[in-house]
RNA sequence: GUGCCUGUAGCUUAGCUGGUUAAAGCGUCAGGUUGUGGUUCUGAAGAUCGAGGGUUCAAAUCCCUUCAGGCACCCCA
């Protein structure tokens, strides 16, 4: 029985096409983080179990992890998210990090589940967190960054929405404007989440049978069920409006207009799955209908850091896999092109083996990405598979060309070929580099 | 974890209601008289038809099981 040529099921192989292409996603990430002042930072795929349990979702750590034994029984998982991690980060260090921290990595993350469009077992997540800042500034910033993050990508505003929500209004509605226990708020939220994706009768059936009867007579699930077609704040009764959270909510809608970001939008059924949030969230929605899911999002966790026994420190941060956004940006046509680092390959004809070695290395020594074709094929074969691997210039090194030290530069895209000295051809070659970017 | 769909050479597919050595295009490799491509011509390699079992004189083609993949739900990045 052979063996097979496939990866894991919902992990990835990444050929050279695809890599490049990541590659690439990456350096948007990394050149839009490094611009807003942020540091990468690292940490081990594999933590202790109970880092994640309780932290992150329920269902994340009980259904959804990789978890097993180590040699020694010690419950490991694959991180299935990195918040958990980075907060075991700066806790670490939190006397003598200097505020703000504005970190950023990207992990591979792994979940167990079922693979599906634009969800793998495996995949990279961009994690951006500021830490260190209780005031609106964090959130402002986060929401800069995704705006900067999207338009590396040359997205468009009309291509997606920003939803933002407040945990902070939300306990409040739930707990002293409904009047709803602990249990209940758990379940209304979970059903919130789910609102858009069920028939509107069948939602009223079940808010109304995870109410208690008394409240449900008093009218909570009625006054619940108005609230929630607010499309904007403005639609809520004035003394939600009095809430903190949802001064938060106006405040941050209207500095983002005025910095040129409008597609940020109140919505009230915004809750997200990971229980440590604690006001700010959010979710960048994908507005092509064929496309019409939420992205990506993040929020604000203040009480992650102190979990580990150091004084609390406000958080805010947000993540971006790799999956979820190629299916967006193929949806709308922008996945980035790639092309090969290489830029010359070298071809030689005749008894010029060692000469056009050396002519490699010299190259080399001078900063160009020379691959030297020694199959010793025929020179249309070697051509052909330089044009295949899509490298712009050939340098024939033929017996001529070796005594003259002269040799035939090859453009491939303008199909035109001149004889120069090695020098020239470095400056040729250096300057098509600085054009490209 | 639940439901639906799919599974023939590396890729895209053909193969009618079961019948001799399973086709083609693309790609790969080689050659078209020894220094040039994104044209053309010729040739080669490459599939026990996802796997296992069954029905039948006979199965890629029917049935069962299983595996893999896709999509939706759940949940989420």
């Amino acid at each position: 029985m052979a063996l097979s040529t496939q990866p894991y099921k919902g992990a990835r192989d990444f050929y050279p096409d695809d890599k490049r292409v990541l590659n690439k996603v990456f350096e948007n990430w990394h050149s839009v983080c490094r611009s807003f002042g942020y540091e990468e930072y690292d940490t081990p795929i594999i933590e202790p179990a109970e880092l994640f349990a309780a932290k992150s979702g329920e269902e994340l750590v009980n259904e959804q992890s990789y978890a097993f034994k180590d040699r020694g029984d010690r419950i490991v998982m694959l991180r299935p998210e990195m918040t958990p991690s980075v907060s075991r980060l700066v806790a670490g260090k939190r006397q003598e990090l200097p505020l703000p921290i504005r970190w950023y990595s990207i992990p591979s993350c792994w979940r167990y589940e079922r693979p599906q469009k634009g969800r793998g077992r495996e995949f990279y997540q961009l994690n951006v967190d500021i830490f260190g800042v209780e005031g609106l500034a964090a959130e402002i910033e986060m929401l800069q960054m995704i705006d900067a993050l999207m338009l590396s990508f040359k997205a468009k505003h009309s291509m997606y929405e920003i939803r933002i929500n407040s945990r902070v209004l939300m306990n409040y509605i739930l707990g002293d404007w409904l009047g709803l226990d602990i249990i209940e708020q758990k379940t209304i939220a979970r059903l919130i989440d789910r609102m858009h994706k069920v028939p509107g009768t069948e939602f009223k059936a079940l808010i109304e049978a995870s109410i208690a009867p008394s409240l449900r007579e008093q009218g909570a699930a009625d006054r619940l069920l108005k609230i929630l077609k607010a499309d904007s704040l403005v639609d809520l009764p004035v003394d939600l409006l009095e809430n903190e959270g949802s001064k938060t909510i106006l405040k941050l809608i209207k500095i983002c207009a005025s910095l040129g970001i409008a597609n940020v939008k109140f919505d009230i059924t915004l809750v997200r799955g990971l229980d440590y949030y604690t006001d700010f969230v959010f979710e960048v929605f994908d507005t092509d209908p064929s496309n019409n899911r939420s992205m990506f999002g993040g929020g604000r966790y203040d009480g992650l850091v102190g979990l580990f026994g150091v004084d609390p420190l406000p958080t805010v941060g947000f993540a971006i896999s790799d999956v979820v956004l190629m299916e967006f940006l193929k949806t709308h046509n922008l996945v980035p092109v790639a092309k090969p680092e290489t830029e010359v390959c070298i071809i030689s004809i005749g008894e010029t083996y060692e000469h056009s070695l050396k002519v490699s290395a010299e190259l080399r020594e001078m900063g160009v990405n020379v691959a030297f074709d020694i199959t010793n094929r025929k020179t249309d074969k070697q051509l052909k598979s330089a044009v295949k691997k899509g490298v712009p210039y050939v340098l024939f090194v033929g017996e001529q060309e070796a005594e003259d030290e002269r040799y035939k530069l090859k453009d491939l895209q303008a199909s035109s070929e001149e004889t120069h000295s090695i020098h020239r051809i470095v400056s040729i070659v250096k300057d098509r580099r600085k054009n490209k970017n």
